[in-house]
DNA sequence: GACCAAATATGGTCAGACCATACATCCTGG
DNA sequence: CCAGGATGTATGGTCTGACCATATTTGGTC
């Protein structure tokens, strides 16, 4: 009974918590958006009466979001810069987390089964509106469509030579299968999700040998996207995770 | 073309990062788990050999992503204690990028369809096995299965008041379905998605004035659950969602 | 033995200094 | 008038040292 609720409920806000609060308020009430910079460290420290250092640690907290960037130095782009980076923060909270042991391997696998099952049968009910994303994700991505680029991640894992590098195009592959579906936060997961899975997934395909089949898969998958279909998009996309992870992961 | 990759990618490591990386080598060398006590601040700062600014930056990133919980104070439970809290991280994360318009409502929502059309199946075909969830996530339900939760729930809900209480139990019972899954990740994001949409859902419940309907989806979602009717389950969700949320959240 | 006061360990915060970086400015030479 | 380098300066990055707030531990006192 000795550690019973042992948060800080109440306790009065710590001063890096005040800043967090006063630039959140500031982005929201001032329209700020991606690509606008903040005040330096200093002069926020004395417009919020609080020391750098204060500023500082809730900076390095909308660091960690992916919300700001810093860059030293001087000219337009020093100073700490709103960004839009979630994916980091979700990869690094993915890896923590599983070195905690707080998930397991399979909670991660069941979520991506889900999210690919999920963006399969939309990429596939939906034909790419024209230019696909419409905010900023992938500024690459001009004449690339997702499916296109699905594609072409099948054709370099045919030419890939080791595991590891078929698994760098997998996993392009199926971060275009989540773009497809045009949902920025589930492409965000996703990317998170496969960065989690990355080794894991070179000791698959070492496991398997011929990687045939997982290109069978793809070729299913991309197939029934175009065709527009959703039922067979979904079922291809949980034959092959099936294929990928058979019921491994067991741990915990 | 100012602004072309403007990241660090190369960059030697500030030095909160190198604190960073060997707090989290010792969590995972040494098989650190929740509960577990790291050094204090001075002292990590003199064995890594930087300032005591340094750690605290690292760890106020731990904390962000719901690694570290730090009290102040003397006695067993003083200093940094490893936690396991990713839920918060994912709130700041959803809160801050939909202010910066990073992520749509729309987003949001169908991300939210998504993991509950899931998690409805999923309950669905898999029983609860005896003790529902193994890991800690909510302590405080020991008797209490996710379904007879989200019974509970429902009973909450007719006996509300106002749509701000209503929402709450409706809050409950969503949560409750997504805990039913047994997918500590998939909880936790649900969650996050939930708080983020807490405002959004009152004024939908003001909007459509009678609540009855979504009384009648929240019992049968719970039925098909209990009757292990997997394709009920998620059909009855959708239906749920389209009523709750019909092609609102347009923005962006 | 109970109770209260002092010591102490811990995080929280601030102020000031200095370094590294990278653009801005100015000065010089052609 | 222009080109190019030297200097200036604003910015983040880091360390040091000090002090405060809090909560336990310790020890003394009744």
């Amino acid at each position: 009974m000795t550690t019973e609720e042992r948060r800080r409920p109440d306790a009065r806000p710590r001063a890096f918590e005040e800043v967090l609060a006063r630039i959140e308020e500031r982005i929201t009430a001032d329209g700020l958006t991606v690509g606008d910079r903040l005040p330096g460290e200093r002069q926020l420290a004395e417009q919020l009466g609080v020391g750098r250092s204060s500023v500082r640690e809730a900076l390095r907290v909308l660091e960690t979001l992916g919300v700001v960037a810093s860059q030293a130095g001087r000219g337009p782009d020093a100073g700490a810069v709103l960004t839009s980076r979630p994916g980091n923060a979700l990869t690094d909270l993915l890896r923590l987390h599983l070195g905690l042991a707080t998930l397991s391997m399979r909670e991660v696998i069941d979520t991506r089964l889900m999210i690919e099952q999920w963006a399969a049968a939309r990429a596939a009910a939906a034909p790419p509106p024209a230019a696909s994303t419409p905010a900023a994700s992938t500024p690459a991505a001009s004449a690339h469509t997702a499916t296109a680029r699905m594609a072409e991640a099948i054709a370099a894992m045919d030419a890939a030579g080791d595991p590891a590098e078929f698994v760098e195009h997998d996993i392009a592959f199926h971060l275009a299968l989540a773009e497809a579906a045009g949902n920025r936060l589930i492409t965000a997961v996703m990317r998170a999700l496969r960065d989690a899975l990355r080794r894991y997934a070179v000791d698959a395909v070492v496991r398997l040998g011929d990687t045939g089949g997982l290109q069978d898969d793809h070729r299913r998958i991309h197939r029934a996207i175009e065709d527009g279909d959703a039922g067979a998009a979904a079922a291809a996309v949980a034959e092959h995770l099936a294929r990928a992870y058979p019921e491994s992961g067991r741990d915990s």
